[in-house]
DNA sequence: GCAACTACGTTATAATATAACATTACAGAA
DNA sequence: TTCTGTAATGTTATATTATAACGTAGTTGC
């Protein structure tokens, strides 16, 4: 599967399908996707771009919820844990998952142009790292797998 | 040449030769490497624990320096920028460049027990997501990889 | 009903990072 | 040597990101 973001695709389509992908895994899971957290999700899913909290919390203050940061970060921590949402540790920042279905170990490619967020997947474990990792006795946990560049897109446009 | 971190070795020496390396990139390439930068250097050399900014501030402050934040990131934006730092955005922290004399693509292991973190290579480029960045046209800049889990070491005197 | 748990509301503050502007040091040109 | 531009530092203030702590309310299972 291709990363949607810097492809075309139908967003609305995109979102939707996520939105209905997380209703349906909280439901098999006994997962509370409660007012605070759906609209987070909805949020991050407006875009495949990646957003800060404090932006999230601004949308969601909007959107008539109070706008405590432990809101925003409560919502978001309900969705990293759950595999709806990734965090980017280079930027400080979230994007909706775009395969909650499938377990998996994201990869992500960032545009530093137009700050959109692409997922794909790694397997951090073979290759190079994962042998180093076998050789020192290393047991990997996570991985954070983030590349950032210039996207099609932007290049085309002229290139920061 | 595999990573240090983890495995048993005189870290004086380790220290040492990096802090001739980077003196002598420097003298190669007019790089100044001043005393804030320096001391900073010597900090984050002092062990393979990854220092939050203001951490290496308070030694900072020890060591004689006027203790204001900029202080600090100004030496760690030099540091990194040339090759003689890397940060780790899993952490929001800095580590001292295993391997200062190679260009390279820095890949971390992190302990979430010990928070040592060992320096590696990796070939982001090549590989699954290398070809998927292809495929898309992207064109990467950077690259972040880092894995977190629990070092032989932890493992042996029992894990978290 | 009620105990236990989960989620939410709220205040406060911690931790990380940078903007902005004044000052100093220093290298190369006149 | 003095001038001058650049790089580095000093300093104040503030922006941005994140969490602690504690009380309240809703839900679930008994």
């Amino acid at each position: 599967m291709p990363p949607r973001a810097f492809t075309d695709h139908d967003h609305g389509l995109c979102a939707q399908a996520a939105l209905a992908s997380a209703r349906n895994l909280c439901a098999r899971r006994s997962l509370k996707l409660t007012p605070a957290r759906e609209t987070v999700l909805n949020i991050l899913l407006e875009s495949h771009a990646a957003l800060g909290a404090y932006t999230i919390l601004e949308k969601l203050a909007r959107a008539g919820f109070r706008a405590q940061p432990p809101v925003a970060y409560r919502a978001l921590d309900f969705l990293v844990e759950n595999g709806f949402a990734h965090r980017i540790e280079k930027l400080n920042a979230f994007v909706a998952c775009s395969r909650p279905e499938q377990g998996h170990d994201p990869a992500f490619m960032i545009c530093s142009h137009c700050r959109l967020v692409a997922e794909t997947s790694t397997t951090p474990g073979r290759g190079v790292l994962g042998r180093t990792a076998q050789a020192i006795g290393f047991e990997i946990e996570r991985t954070v797998v983030e590349v950032e560049g210039i996207c099609a897109g932007c290049l085309d446009t002229g290139p920061a």
